[in-house]
Formats: C-alpha cells, sequence, structure tokens
DNA sequence: GATGAATGAGACTTCATTCAT
DNA sequence: AATGAATGAAGTCTCATTCAT
C-alpha cells in the first residue's frame, strides 16, 4: 500500500514512449501505428497501454512536453534580450530553431484535433507567450520589429515552417521570411 | 474490335471522381477511405476501382489536375505582365490563390511520397514553371522583385502556405512573406 | 440505383450467419469469438460485420429468429389444441420443444443484458405469448392445468431448462416440473 | 529447512481471495478478469498468482468451498430429519437454499469445464451425496417423497434453478418444482 | 510475500481491393 | 460499365501471466 515512488524502471519507460512517439509522428505522420511507436521505443504494446490508454493521451504528452521544451526556450531568449542581445536577431534565431521541431507540432495539433481534443498545457504554453511576447515588444522598442507584428504571427510562422526538407529549405525559409517580422527591406545582393 | 469511344457516363463518372477525390483529401487529409471518395463522387466503389485501379493512381489524377489548374493560371498572370501589368503584385496574387488549394497540393505530394510514386505530369508542370520563371525574371528587370529569388522559392512558399486556417490567416501570411521576395520593406502603417 | 433484390448471396449470407452464431453462442456461451462465428458460417469476418456492424445486432438478430421459431410453435401448439388436442399434454411437449433450444435463448438473453440491450422483436414475441396464453386457459377450463399458472411460469420454466445435458436429462427434467403446473400428482410407479 | 507455517496474513488473503473469486463470478459470470477479482480482494494480481498459479486453480478452490458449504447444510438436514423433522420438508427447504447459490456451481462448473478440469474436492462431494441421499430415503420410507427420487434429482434441479433473478422468481420456482419429488399434487388454492 | 509494471498472444474491427451479379 | 457484397491483411486494444523491485 505504500504509495511511494513510481518505479525507476516505469518512468524511464514512459519518457522512451513519449520521445519515440513524437518522433514517429514526426517522421511519419499523425497515424503512425502505435505497435510502431512501442516498437521504436523498445517496449511490448501494452506497457505503452499501460501508460496512455488511448491515443489521444500520448499525443498529449507529445505535445505537452514539446510545448515545455518551447517555453523554456523562449525564456531563454529573453533573459538573452534583457541582458542586452538584439531582439530582432534572437527571434530570428528562435523562429528557427522552432521551425525545426515544428513537424511534431503540427502533426501533435492535427492528431489532436482530429480526436477533438483541446491543446494541452495551458501553464507551459502562457508561459512561452509571455516570454515571446516580451522580445517582440522590445524588438519594436528597439525600432527593429515591425510595430504590427504580434505573437499571433509567431504562431502562424511556426506553424507553416517548411517540414520534412532540407536544412537548406528551412534556413532559405527563414531568409524569405524574416523581413515581414522587421522594419527593413532585404539588401540587395553585393 | 472497334475502340469504342469512351461512354460519355464513363466520362462524366471520371471526373466526378476526380474531383470527389480532391475534395475530400483536402478536407480530411490524404487518409480518406475510398470508399467516401466514391460515396462523394456518387458512383460505388467498383466503379472508382475501375477507372483508377490503385490509390496512387487516383492520387496522380487528382495532382494532375491540380498542376494544370495551376499552370494555367500561371499562363494567364504571364499574359497578364507581358501586357504591362506588375509582375510583383501579379506574383503575389497568384501566390494568394495558390495557396488556397495548397491542401491538395500537400496531401497529393503526401500520399505520392507514401506511396512511393514520382510526381506526375511533367508537361503541365514545365508549363506552369516556365510561366512562373518568366515572371519573376520581369519583376527583377522591373527592379521590383529581389533579384536572388527563383522558382524554387514560389515552390519553398506554396508548400508552406497555411492550410486549412481562415482566410484572415492567409492574408496575414501573405503580408509576411511577400516582403522577402521583393526589394521594399513593409511599410510602417501610416 | 436500382433498389431492387437484396441479392440471393447476401440473403444466403445472412442466414448462415444467423444461424452459426446461434449454434456458437449455445455451444460456448455468449463471448464465442467472432471470427469463430464467422468461420462456422463459412465467410470471412468482414462479410459478418458488413451484415452486423456490432456484436449487439447480431445477437439480436439471433434471439430475433429464435422468437419467431418459437411463436410459430406457439402458435401450432394453440391450433392444435382448438381442434380438440389436450392443452395439459400440448403444452408438456410443447415445453419440451422450447427446452431443447434454450440455450440459445439464455445465451441471447445474457449477451443481449451484457450489452444493455432491450430484447427484441416484440411483435413475434407478443404473439406467442398470446398462443400460450390462449392454451394455458384452454387447459385451466379442461380442469388439467393448475388454475393459478400464467405465461410467466412457462417463461421461468424454460428459463431454467437443463442445457448442454443428454436428452435424457431433459426428459427427466420435464417429468419433474410438470405437476407443478398439473392438478395431478405424479402416479407412483406400477 | 523447517516447513515455517502458513504465516497469518497469507491465510487471511487465500480466504479473501476465494471469497472475492466466488462473489465476483457469480456476479459477472465465469469470465472475469483476473486483475477484478485481484482488486475485490484487496491484494494485487501477483499476490493472486502467488496463491492460484492457473485460473483453474482458482476456480477449483472456489468450488471446493462451496461443495463444503452444501455437505455441511446437508448433514444438517440429515442430523435434523434423524430427530424427527419431515424429510419432504427438509428436503424442499435445503433445495431453496441450494439454490440460492446456485449461480456459483453452475459458473464453477462452466469455468472448470471450459478449462478441462474434473470436479474437485471428492470427499466432501462424497459427504454431502451421502446425507442427501439418506435423507431422500427418510422420506420414501415416510411415504412423501416418490419412490423413483434419487440424488441425481436433486443435482438436475439444483443444476437449473433460477439464478440471478428475484427471489420471489425463486419461491415460484420451488411450488413448481416440488410436486414432482413428492408424491402430493398441488392443492388447488381455495 | 507482496506489489504492480511489462509482456505478447489473441480478440475485435476496419478498409483497400477483388469479384460475382 | 456499374454495382455492392465478400475477402482478409493489418491495425487497435485487452488481459492472462511473468518478473523485477
Amino acid at each position: 500500500m505504500t504509495r511511494t515512488r513510481p518505479r525507476a524502471d516505469a518512468v524511464r519507460n514512459r519518457k522512451r514512449i513519449v520521445a519515440a512517439a513524437g518522433e514517429q509522428i514526426a517522421r511519419h505522420g499523425p497515424e503512425v501505428g502505435i505497435d510502431e511507436i512501442a516498437a521504436a521505443a523498445g517496449v511490448a504494446v501494452g506497457t505503452l497501454y499501460r501508460h496512455f490508454p488511448t491515443r489521444t493521451d500520448l499525443v498529449a504528452a507529445v505535445v505537452a512536453e514539446y510545448v515545455a521544451r518551447v517555453a523554456d526556450d523562449a525564456e531563454a531568449v529573453l533573459a538573452r534580450v534583457a541582458a542586452g542581445a538584439r531582439a530582432a536577431d534572437e527571434l530570428t534565431a528562435f523562429l528557427g530553431r522552432v521551425a525545426e521541431t515544428a513537424a511534431i507540432h503540427r502533426a501533435g495539433k492535427a492528431t489532436a484535433r482530429t480526436l477533438g481534443e483541446e491543446p494541452a498545457d495551458r501553464p507551459c504554453e502562457d508561459r512561452g507567450a509571455a516570454a515571446v511576447s516580451a522580445v517582440i515588444r522590445a524588438g519594436q522598442s528597439e525600432g527593429d520589429i515591425h510595430p504590427d507584428v504580434t505573437l499571433a504571427d509567431i504562431y502562424l510562422l511556426s506553424a507553416t515552417a517548411p517540414t520534412g526538407q532540407s536544412p537548406a529549405a528551412l534556413a532559405r525559409w527563414l531568409v524569405l521570411v524574416v523581413p515581414g517580422l522587421t522594419t527593413r527591406a532585404r539588401r540587395a545582393p553585393g
């Protein structure tokens, strides 16, 4: 009856499952077989089902993890900006990092929507949103970020970042997209 | 032994099937059931399979149709530019129109990839590509379109246009994305 | 679009499935695997599911069939009684016949209850009930059937008839049970 | 190497498991999940399996318990008859009591049969059988119980007693069934 | 001894595709 | 040529049993 520790191996398995699910969903889309996720995590299906009774539960966990990571990133960005870093540059870099993992974000959302499920970890999401908003305001004060840019724009762009393409495509996409956020036109080469 | 003409109703069925498939794929993603497509087209599965022996064949037809339509659009754009319209403006509008139907493009590609199939209607694709390239060159001559913009950029953007969101989101996305293609910065509001 | 015949083979399959389901449920209890029922019917699972999308649908069909058959039997009994046969004897024989197939009745009811489903074919059930009631009344007029016997008693007995045992056991059970319905004690042997 | 005494809590657990299994089987049929039985007993599955390595072992224990209880009852009946009680009345009451718990008997048998297992506790069974037989003979000497009634009839009736129905149904069933065991017809009411 | 997490075979169900009508 | 029933492989999920803690 001792309710104590949640058992070391169970915790490890849970983590591996969420990680594997994120990767498989990103790679093969939101309809990956549960069995494949389980195999990728190195556990049997039954174990996966013990931790996540429904597919929705699993996706929710994946999305929550992603949201938390992005929130951490956003807060680190804000800290650097507060310490004097250039907001526009930091925001660009942040957008690039978010884009890299956007596949999972998108897939997670798609699955969640399919299953009629609401986002997820509200606190984490709010935390990230607050940090990004602060960075935008900082950049606007500095005069670098266009005055009408809002948090929704960052959502829109991160939701449309290229996925499953070459890093070069992602880099090029950033080049094309950043001028829309700033007050400066692209310089002609040379 | 007369290769009888393709009966009127067969032709009509074929069209209805392709149209229905496009719509269903756009609406429900690339994994829609064949039965649903058949039902939406108002035919029985057997009929669908007579026209398109495999799912790949069907998707190929859908994509081909889409490509042809886009190619027509591109050529119309080119004609207007040749008649004096502003290339940058026309290209922006074109991108907006393509984005509207991008869902099907993306879904088609996804399905094609899933099934290890190569694009499709090469001639049509080339036709559209040539027209878009010509428009880009025209805009660059006029000094409006940034000199390093290429056809690949248009592909990249059309592949990442927001899908399944509000028209407002699409409009905003265009606002954000166009400055990256041109030589002008966004104007501060007011 | 011709809604005409329900296709000969489909009808045949449907019948075979219901028959097989009845037999399998009677033999192995209400939890028989769907696959086993399908195999016993000589069809693939998919076919079974086409006819009966849920297990409940299948059980309902089985019960309905059983109820219809019993109702027919009851009406035949009533006809014979009207034609002068002895009601008590006919009722006894009827009870024996019902008992023979009671397994399916019981199993069907159990499954239906499990799935929170209501009986079934009300009209058929009423038809049988009316006939049996009439027979009881006839027997009571003749003085053979005990005056307080009701339809509920027949239900009770048919619900508790021995199942899955030897015909001898069934015969013996009838011997033990009939005196409770009549006005006569069992005769001592010899 | 001392065959340590069966620890107090182990003994208690064993009892609780058998009791819970009996109740769950009676309530939900012979296919109850092992986990549910364990939960009802307040132990973990592992503990259940330590006491009863297979499901058959568990069912056997449940049935043995039931048989022992019935045997005790039968012997008490016999004692009362020996002390002058009316055998027919005692037998009727006994049948009623057995019927009340017949669900478990039936379920146990069903499970045992499913698993190809033979009855169980031969000595207890014999003990009960002997007592019931003696009561029958006593009643036959008294002239109340029909001369051809045997132990097998009691088995047959207890195996077909109504289960999971109202007490009223059970009472009515006794009314219907007892005349078959005795030499007297049912009296007309009034 | 007790616990509860892990396992994996097997049951249930769906759906792309085939084929008799 | 069209129809819709039949097929069966593949996916989802459950649960009896094992085993590390």
